[in-house]
DNA sequence: GGAACTTTGTGCGATATATGAACAAAAGTC
DNA sequence: GACTTTTGTTCATATATCGCACAAAGTTCC
C-alpha cells in the first residue's frame, strides 16, 4: 500500500469513538485530545464531525456517542456468517446443559464474543456479542492462543507479570505458555475461577472444514455446582459434538 | 459549526463500513463505490485504510470486516450508563414473568436494543443489543414515536405503505398514527404478531427524573402461550414497577 | 476580585488528501 | 481469440486538513 492510500481522517477518527469506551461516557475535547494523543484542534474536528453525523451528542462542553454507533458493530455481526451460523449450535448446547454458551474470535490479546446464549445470568459481568476479555485468562482465549504458532502467542500475552482478576488468576506468562501446550494436547481449555471467582468455564476450538481454528466455543458455570476438574466430564461431550457439525459449515472467518 | 470543522475523510469512512451491514459481508472496491456514492479510487482509499487499521481484511480482491470493528459499537455500550442502569432491573423483570426482556432506544425510524435479559429462545429472530427493527411495528418502537411530537413521528414513518413482515402488519401509516395515539394515552403498546407469525409483545416508556422518555422496555411471548388481549394484566405490572423504579437512576441519554 | 491556570476557538502556511480522467488488467461475451 | 464491459490502479492538480501559535473564555484558588 502506497503511504498516499491512507486516509489520516478516518483512522484518527476511529481512535476518537474508541477513546470513549476507555473511559467516561461524556469526554471533553480536550479529554479526548488526551487520550488518543492527537491535537486538540483535531479532535475538535473530530468530534464535531460525529455530531454532525449523529454518532455523537455535543452539550457545548462535553460529547456523548449515541446508539447510532452501534450501526458500525451491527454492519460486522449482520455481515459476517459466522454469528448466524453458530447461533443454533449455541441455543442447542446451552438448553442441553442448562448454562450460559458462547463463540468467541481472537482480536489482538483480546477474546471478542460474536455470539452467545444465556441462561440466568450467575455472573456480575454482563457478558454480550462485542463484550471483551483478555485471552489469556479466559477458556476461549486459552483454547485461541494455543492455535497460534508459540512465538505468536507468547508476543501476544506480553512479557509482564499479567493482570490478577482473582487469586486464581496465572500472572506468569510462562505458566500461561504451559497451559497453553496442555490445551493445544488435550483440545480443550477449562479456567477454573481466574477470571472471575465463582466461575469456572470450558472451551473448545471450533475449526473450518480446512482444519483452520477460526473461533472458540465455551460453556461457564457456577463453580459451586460444577467444580472445574468435573468441567470436562460433564460438558465436553456436547461441546465437541457441536464443533463436529459446525466444521463443515465454517468457512475462514 | 465551520465548513471546515467536518472531516470528509472520516464521514466517508463510516458510510464504507456501514455499506457492509446493507448487503452481502464480502464488498470488492466497486461493490462499496456503488453502495456508498464514492468515487472508487476514493472507496479503495477507506478500505485499504480500514484493513491497514485492521477493522478490514483483504485477499486481494474482497474486504470483509474484522471484528475489531466491535470496538467501536462496544465504545458505546460500556460508556453509555443507560444499558449498565437498566440490565439488572431487566434480569429481574425477565426471571419474574419467565419471558425476555429488552431495553431499547430510538436511531432515526428504528429501535436499538441497547440491553436485553432472554429465556429460552422461540422467535427466529436472534435479537441482542445492536440489533435493529423497524420502530413502527415493534411495541417498543410504538412507545418511543408515540413520545415524539406527532409530526415527527408522522415524518419517521414516511408516507409510503410499511413493509409488511406479517400479514398483521399495520401498512397504513395513518393507522399507525392512530395507534400512536393509544399508545399515548395508555401508557403502553401491544403488539400482536405484527414483526413475527406467533410473538406478542408489551413496552412501556422509560422516563427519566425529569418526566422525558429516553428508552422503552418490554417483554415479549409466544402468542400461542399468551394471547395479545391478555398481554397487559399479565405483563404491564412488572413493566411498570421497573419503569417506576428506574425513574430516579435514568438520566438524558 | 484578580492572578494563575486550564480549556476552547480560530487564522494561517505547510502538507496531505480528494478528484476524475486516463491507463492497465481482468472478467465476461459471443 | 477478439470484442465489450467491468474493475483496479495511477497520476497531476485543485482542494481540504493538520497542527502550530495566538486569542478568548472559563475555572480555580487565594
Amino acid at each position: 500500500m502506497r503511504e498516499t492510500d491512507f486516509i489520516g481522517g478516518l483512522a484518527k477518527g476511529l481512535r476518537v469513538i474508541e477513546a470513549f469506551g476507555e473511559a467516561e461516557p461524556r469526554l471533553s475535547i480536550s479529554d479526548v485530545a488526551k487520550l488518543t494523543g492527537l491535537d486538540r484542534a483535531t479532535a475538535r474536528r473530530c468530534l464535531l464531525t460525529l455530531a454532525e453525523l449523529g454518532y455523537a451528542d455535543y452539550d457545548g462542553k462535553f460529547f456523548t456517542l449515541t446508539p447510532r454507533i452501534l450501526r458500525l458493530g451491527h454492519a460486522y455481526l449482520s455481515a459476517t456468517p459466522l454469528p448466524h451460523i453458530v447461533q443454533p449450535f449455541l441455543d442447542q448446547v446451552s438448553e442441553a446443559v442448562g448454562q450460559s454458551a458462547s463463540v468467541s474470535v481472537l482480536d489482538g490479546a483480546e477474546i471478542v464474543y460474536v455470539a452467545r446464549a444465556s441462561q440466568r445470568r450467575v455472573m456480575s459481568i454482563n457478558l454480550m456479542p462485542g463484550s471483551r476479555l483478555p485471552a489469556a485468562c479466559a477458556s476461549m482465549g486459552r483454547v485461541l492462543l494455543a492455535a497460534l504458532p508459540e512465538a505468536e502467542a507468547r508476543a501476544l500475552i506480553g512479557p509482564g507479570p499479567l493482570k490478577a482478576y482473582t487469586p486464581h488468576t496465572r500472572t506468569d506468562p510462562e505458566a500461561v505458555m504451559a497451559e497453553l501446550a496442555r490445551v493445544r494436547a488435550a483440545g480443550y481449555a477449562v479456567i477454573d475461577q481466574e477470571l472471575e471467582l465463582g466461575l469456572c468455564s470450558i472451551a473448545v476450538p471450533l475449526a473450518d472444514a480446512r482444519g483452520r481454528v477460526v473461533a472458540a466455543l465455551n460453556i461457564g458455570a457456577p463453580a459451586a455446582q460444577v467444580p472445574a476438574a468435573r468441567m470436562a466430564e460433564q460438558y465436553l461431550p456436547a461441546l465437541q459434538a457441536a464443533a463436529r457439525q459446525l466444521r463443515p459449515l465454517l468457512r475462514q472467518g
